[in-house]
DNA sequence: CTGCGACTGGAATTTACGTCA
DNA sequence: CATGACGTAAATTCCAGTCGC
């Protein structure tokens, strides 16, 4: 990303833009994990600037020379060289586009910090649209700084992803796609949402296994105490009654709750108790 | 301090395309 | 010329970690 600044030293990004001739969205898509990656040859030359004239993909691509100071921080992951000059060029489209809230209620902003090319086939061709008209208008602070504003998703749209996430916690496209139409989102906010969720989630789970494991931890401390006294007192019992030492010690066995020992033998054997095997509480998880 | 929306970077995977036998 | 194997680039998703409001 040096190039930005001192390779090019132009000061200039060239910005790349989709105008929708699209019917890529609709027609093109077909239900499954990677669909939309059926758009990706239409795109590819766009990306590659030497390969084929722009012209000839499927749609019109628009590119746009900014100031590179109008860039953002975070640049764009997305970059390619330039073939000619060997330069780098930071392909800034979605960049440059505001997402703007369809709901009227909705105060927060969000901002589009740093929308990588290959998110914007997440937005339908309206909202490229829309965002288009507004952008370069309000996302940016003034200093130029690009301070992440953070939506606020209002209590319908959490209760609806919830929801959602309830059924299931991983969207195909399809359904990341209707539930960012029905929620006023980018699918780009509904698959952050999806995956901060997966993810504390996960860490909460670990937090109540954490405490699980250790509760069992300190339950088996106490157990090994308890056996270890236990066979301390054995030991001293063996010692203080010879009585025992004429028996075969594999008839001696000890009740473990109430520590009385019981002979082996015909007769005795009715009336000694077994030693059945504590059963484990500390299954596992 | 906590919650949470958003971002970055990397791994894994799929797909398209070019090359070669 | 058609075909299959193979390598590679591009694109996607997810996750872990982090930032910052």
């Amino acid at each position: 990303m040096g190039c930005l600044d001192d390779g090019c030293s132009t000061g200039l990004v060239l910005g790349l833009g989709l105008t929708p001739l699209t019917d890529l969205e609709s027609s093109t898509s077909k239900p499954g994990d990677y669909s939309n990656r059926l758009i990706r040859p239409q795109i590819k030359p766009s990306l590659k600037f030497d390969h084929k004239p722009l012209t000839s993909t499927s749609f019109e691509l628009s590119l746009s020379l900014v100031l590179s100071s109008e860039t953002y921080s975070h640049g764009s992951r997305q970059k390619t060289m330039d073939g000619e000059k060997g330069c780098e060029v930071s392909i800034v489209a979605h960049d440059l586009l505001l997402y703007r809230q369809a709901s009227p209620d909705q105060s927060a902003v969000s901002s589009f910090s740093s929308g990588r090319v290959k998110r914007e086939r997440d937005l339908g061709c309206e909202d490229i649209e829309v965002e288009r008209i507004s952008s370069r208008v309000s996302d940016e602070d003034e200093d130029g700084t690009n301070a992440r504003k953070k939506l606020r998703l209002t209590k319908e749209q959490s209760a609806l992803l919830e929801e959602s996430f309830k059924q299931h916690s991983n969207l195909n496209p399809k359904q990341k796609e209707a539930l960012a139409r029905q929620l006023n989102l980018r699918p780009r906010q509904v698959e952050v949402w999806f995956q901060n969720r997966r993810a504390r989630t996960k860490l909460k789970q670990t937090e109540v296994d954490f405490e699980f494991l250790k509760k069992c931890c300190e339950a088996l401390t106490d157990e090994n105490r308890r056996l270890q006294k236990e066979l301390q007192e054995l030991k001293a019992l063996k010692l203080a009654q010879p009585f025992y030492m004429h028996m075969p010690a594999a008839t001696l066995t000890m009740c473990p709750s109430c520590e009385r020992i019981g002979g082996g033998g015909d007769g005795a054997s009715k009336s000694s108790f077994s030693m059945v095997p504590k059963p484990h509480f500390y299954n596992t998880l």
